[in-house]
DNA sequence: TTACATGCAAAATGTTTGCAAAATC
DNA sequence: GATTTTGCAAACATTTTGCATGTAA
């Protein structure tokens, strides 16, 4: 675990969670770490291949890294892009009786529009 | 709804139901209909956008096409690949209990390996 | 003859890589 | 001094775009 990963970790683990690699590059720079984003990017994956966080693919633009590991959904919201873990407790039960091979791993995602973005109407993304 | 619409239509709807961009692109040429690598993309997305197919990103290299349209799992073999579509009876009622903000849709992925390959294992992708 | 569909090549995007320079042990 | 780790720029893969050309009503 080399220096930039450590603090790559740290600023994944103190932070809401999801974070893209630029935004990562972006407070690292903020924090006086320095760091390219290829570093970064390398890190990452690093930290990834080694099972201290985990990636993941939105779907629209760039991927997200996720300092939680263990399998879990995720809710994002279409208007600002917020994005909220979220338990799926019926689904390990569902997949145990699909009978078609071995299950690796899972990932539910959800689109939506979160109660701030339907409330505070406006503030478009 | 073009001729070379029509055409990437079809060539999804007798298929598994499941395409890369790559691979309607290959059928076409194979069937003697002729439209470049950027006409099938743009016509895929007008496909899309017009709700005849949908485009889902798989995680790790392109994105497929699929000719159902309406919310469901897909189960990915991680060994050859292969896209099984799969029904989430439960999700509906789960996702009826979540309280915060308006769904608009979901994605379950699942990646395992199929019994294909359990069983006639060797054939790596 | 006008509008629209297409092909081509170039751009855009997000990410990875090769290699030399720098940091670390 | 040897072995990482890094920065940079270039490569990469997938997808989109601009514009000139073709096709068809």
């Amino acid at each position: 675990m080399t220096k930039l990963m450590q603090s790559l970790y740290d600023i994944l683990n103190n932070s809401c969670g999801h974070l893209k690699a630029y935004d990562i590059h972006k407070i690292c720079l903020e924090k006086g770490i320095k760091g390219s984003l290829s570093s970064v990017y390398r890190c990452l994956n690093l930290l990834v291949e080694e099972g201290y966080i985990s990636r993941i693919r939105l779907g629209d633009g760039e991927d997200i890294f996720d300092k939680t590991i263990t399998p879990h959904g995720h809710m994002i919201c279409e208007c600002c892009g917020k994005v909220k873990d979220i338990e799926v407790p019926n689904i390990q039960d569902h997949l145990g009786t699909l009978n078609d091979g071995k299950i690796l791993s899972y990932d539910l995602k959800i689109k939506y529009i979160c109660n701030d973005c339907i409330g505070g109407m406006g503030d478009d993304k």
